[in-house]
DNA sequence: TAGAAAATGATAATCATTATCACCTCTGAC
DNA sequence: GTCAGAGGTGATAATGATTATCATTTTCTA
């Protein structure tokens, strides 16, 4: 469960499990989808008004640095978290009239990515995909 | 040519063929690699110091626009653009340790997700792939 | 060559994110 | 219990790349 891997994490660094972090936690958790700081924010203050946007900003950072969540951009200059789930990656396509995104995995391009880092040298540590098209409620 | 291209494109727009433009693209073409605004302007401002960096802006978005420059993102805040060319695309691989890049062409994956973004309904119009890894050197 | 349309340069504004810093909270010696 | 230190928080200021604004200048075409 995510909540034993930030409670883990957090007592291997010396760092502490404060009310805010729970709470952040648990919104965070119970959201799904990809939410950026700010939507984040709003939801955590109507359950505890005096919680710093900072707060946010940079417990988000730190679920990222503890491996529960994912930062996903999609080019708007906002930056959003998802959860991960290490056994079940996927990438994004985005629609560039209406931004509706779906999700997908290809084990393929996963394999092919690994092989062309290794081709160069390089030893793989994550990546980046965004497909931009038009959907096909958009298409007409 | 490139240089054909964009007057092909401003021409087709009522847009105008200016001594910035042509100064701005002149030395993009002759840059080589992945500038971001910024360098450009520096380099740009040498040869006519009274040129101001908005224009620089607004003209690498108007040589995206055209199709002859294509905008790199690789996750540091900056937007960065290199010469593109629609016969041979690329995408990137990034050190996270000393942020040396190399480019990598990989048709199959390229293959894989028009067929994705098929699969989902959606016409694919383009793709940001980034891998980040640890080059050869930065492993010791 | 005149006039509309577009471009430019200086400057202010934007806006997501980060830095700062005074204060708070917890925990573990003593 | 008291104290000290490490870490955390919230308010606020700062950052920094990019964009908007606008008065002025330039381009292009009829
Ligand atoms: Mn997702
Ligand atoms: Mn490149
Ligand atoms: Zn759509
Ligand atoms: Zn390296």
């Amino acid at each position: 469960m995510a909540e034993k891997a930030i409670i883990k994490y957090l007592s291997g660094k010396n760092l502490k499990l404060t009310p805010q972090r729970k709470l952040i936690l648990e919104v965070f958790l119970n959201q799904g989808g990809h939410v950026s700081s700010e939507e984040l924010y709003d939801i955590v203050k109507a359950r505890n008004p005096g919680i710093g946007q900072a707060t946010v900003y940079r417990t988000l950072k730190l679920f990222s640095e503890a491996g529960i969540a994912e930062e996903v951009r999609f080019g708007d200059g906002v930056s959003r978290y998802e959860r991960k789930d290490s056994q079940n990656h996927h990438d994004h396509i985005i629609c560039e009239k209406c931004f509706r995104q779906v999700e997908f995995s290809d084990p393929t391009i996963e394999d092919l990515q690994e092989k062309q880092a290794r081709k160069h040298g390089f030893d793989l540590i994550s990546h980046r995909m965004v497909l931009y098209g038009v959907c096909s409620d958009c298409r007409e």
